[in-house]
DNA sequence: CGCGCGATTTTGTGATCACATAGCAGCATG
DNA sequence: CATGCTGCTATGTGATCACAAAATCGCGCG
């Protein structure tokens, strides 16, 4: 087993957490930042192995990310990132848009000025992850940005919705991502910033929009190149 | 196609689900169908002892649970359904109305007069519960109806995120029913119904969010009423 | 040298056990 | 009689074990 799958050991002893929501925290990470090739399979004493504890904690764990669409329970019995195929990407983009419009929208009342300063240095960080081509910082910042504006008026029932659809993509995202350079032509997260000071609600959710669409344009005509698709039957090891 | 939420949740003894995958089941359709008190407690071994297995299962279940939104594990490390509140509630309707309009939109294409023919039957089943007042077969079909016509396209990404949504709002939404009668003015679904033989997607649209909408619209007002937020502060055991 | 086919290993599932902590009741004390 | 403390019980968490099924490997056969 690849012992680099899950990096970043931030459980410390003290850690208030259960082991449990260490180890999914841990893999949602991984997951989410494409660091688990999708048609690798997925053990649990591979895991506990890796992750150093046993198990228990790594079953509850991908059970959760089974839930959350991230993996997928096959009939073997075994767990994987799903195959992505044209429509799925389709739909989870498309589930993307409505879900992350209607958010920021309802996030406007909420947004202060403290939050457009934190969402403009997220802002800076993409932009520099982007420079330095540090992919696991940009889509990190990318994610916080996105989440931090959603998350504005709170615990929002549409938070969990959109993290699942992020790890469902960014196994795919990241492997786009390392084939392109400068997707971004139009930096849609000042526009979407823009809009946000002058309490245009329409201008975000089409600033949104054009930056889930941009982001994920490129992607789909790349994820056509069948090795894209993570069909491999059953692909072992890293 | 109904979903795993409607389809038998007992299973005999050639069931090849695993049993946590049974224990799911039913879990999944107490907690659609308001079968479990909002504010009770939940423990693994009482619901071992109540479904005759093991915690095991229970426990990889209510996990699955927590991650859809179903359940929420609370500090002390119990589960729960969480408590609605206003804002809560609103959420979820208004990520009811976007994600199934478009779901509803996306799935046109598919649709085919025997997809037609048994949207008609369910709605029959539909409106003979309430005519009877049988609000499990009325929950119960209902999202039959909806799960059908979103799953027309096969596996939609879409459908996994409402069904989150709908486990949410289940318990109050059969607790506000109680204390109603013939909330459907209107036929909400015969209108969807006609949109789909007419292949007019945007009048399918209208007549999802308006069922959406209306079916909810007076919930929304009696969940005020305090005691159905589910503050309770401990109820106890299954 | 290719291809089935059986033995071995790996893996998931479920059950049980050990332990720490939260909940709770009963008792003692002011 | 109210209140705080103490012990017991209930509960969640994590580890380990047993078992069956699946996957893998190696041997033998054509």
């Amino acid at each position: 087993m690849a012992t680099d799958l899950v990096a970043e050991a931030q459980g410390g002893a003290d850690d208030p957490r259960t082991l449990h929501q260490q180890v999914l925290a841990r893999l949602r990470q991984s997951i989410l930042l494409g660091r688990i090739e999708p048609g690798q399979a997925l053990t649990i004493r591979g895991l506990a192995a890796d992750l150093g504890v046993s198990a228990m904690p790594v079953r509850e764990a991908l059970r959760q990310l089974v839930a959350e669409r991230a993996l997928e329970l096959m009939d073997n019995r075994r767990v994987r990132i799903p195959p992505m195929t044209i429509e799925r990407f389709d739909d989870l983009i498309a589930a993307r848009v409505v879900l992350e419009a209607e958010a920021a929208a309802r996030a406007m009342p909420y947004v202060t000025e403290g939050l457009i300063a934190r969402l403009e240095a997220e802002d800076a960080v993409i932009n520099a992850a982007e420079a330095a081509r540090d992919y696991d910082s940009w889509i990190g910042a990318n994610f916080s940005f996105h989440a931090m504006l959603y998350g504005a008026a709170g615990q929002s029932a549409f938070l969990p919705l959109i993290e699942s659809l992020w790890l469902q993509i960014g196994p795919f995202l990241r492997r786009a991502m390392r084939t392109l350079a400068g997707h971004y032509t139009v930096d849609r997260h000042s526009e979407a910033l823009a809009a946000l000071r002058r309490r245009d609600t329409m201008a975000l959710r089409i600033a949104i929009e054009a930056d889930i669409r941009d982001g994920i344009a490129h992607i789909g005509s790349t994820l056509i190149r069948s090795d894209m698709l993570g069909k491999v039957p059953e692909g072992n090891m890293a």
